[in-house]
DNA sequence: CGTAAGACTGTATAAATATACAATACATAC
DNA sequence: GTATGTATTGTATATTTATACAGTCTTACG
């Protein structure tokens, strides 16, 4: 059960190499390269991987990495410095205290901010402690949960 | 009944200025401005615009124009540049032969390769003639029909 | 061990989008 | 005028994609 991850940059490579206009060819695709999974599942994994479908600029559309593939270069770099940086996080209400190791708190917080999760209002950074504010209607699960959500796009 | 490429721009207003996850909301907007039309009439709308559908990065998707609103930018000044240059298009088999204005026709065949559209293979161009090959399959009336599509991208 | 929580997936279905077909409106050539 | 071709659209439907729900597997913890 732990073969998404791989499926994932099988797909991704899959998207990068060939014109695909749809899930059910994806999926034939895919079965050649030895994953058998359902379109449902397919359809998570493209939205876990942020792919987009776009003109080709005549007669149809295809799936496209995406723009941010370079951004995403960014992005990535920025998912590694939090996953370097933190120590852990608690919450109180709707403020959450992220420990980081020391002197890691401000570039852990710049990728927060810059990573515009939408549970995160706002963050303030001292030496190795984040103060952050959830937005209104947020919960600590949330943004776990959006945590959880974006460290599969590290790999490679 | 020539309502169509007002809208059009419109809709690619409402889609640069707006979050448009679905082409239900977008009718609404469409509705608000005045336009009313049915779904299926926004869905030719928005793929004769191009527009794709790409990540917000963390939780949806929505309608963007294409990236290359940039390239976009240089495409339609190809387009110009066929506009201005071509004076006539004639057809024997698989062959055309473009008349241009005097000089315009290596722009032209220039353009014509940049915008490398499906039905042409390739293109050969003299001082105002350019020989041009149609793709295997291709029929004039393709490319015809092609240049029709192009030509609504060029506004503003 | 048992239980709880979470990750991952398939099935069935809903939601969203695209299109075949027919109708209508224009324009052009006769 | 009429006939013919093309563009535009709506209706109805097909195709494509997303998701609610339930089931399985794994992990962590007592």
């Amino acid at each position: 059960m732990k073969e998404r991850y791989s499926r994932l940059s099988v797909v991704k490579e899959l998207i990068k190499s060939n014109r695909i206009d749809n899930q059910d060819t994806l999926l034939s695709l895919l079965k050649e390269k030895g994953y058998e999974v359902t379109q449902a599942t397919l359809s998570r994994d493209l939205k876990m991987l942020k792919v987009g479908k776009i003109s080709d600029g005549w007669s149809g559309y295809y799936y496209a990495m995406p723009d941010n593939d370079l951004v995403s270069e960014s992005e990535k770099s920025y998912i590694q410095d939090v996953r370097r940086g933190i120590v852990s996080i608690e919450f109180s209400g709707n403020m959450g205290v992220i420990k980081t190791r020391s002197g890691h708190a401000n570039s852990v917080a710049f990728a927060l901010d810059t990573l515009s999760l939408p549970e995160i209002l706002g963050t303030l950074a001292g030496d190795d402690t984040i103060f952050c504010i959830l937005r209104e209607g947020m919960t600590k699960e949330d943004l776990l949960e959006s945590f959880k959500t974006r460290i599969p796009e590290i790999e490679e």
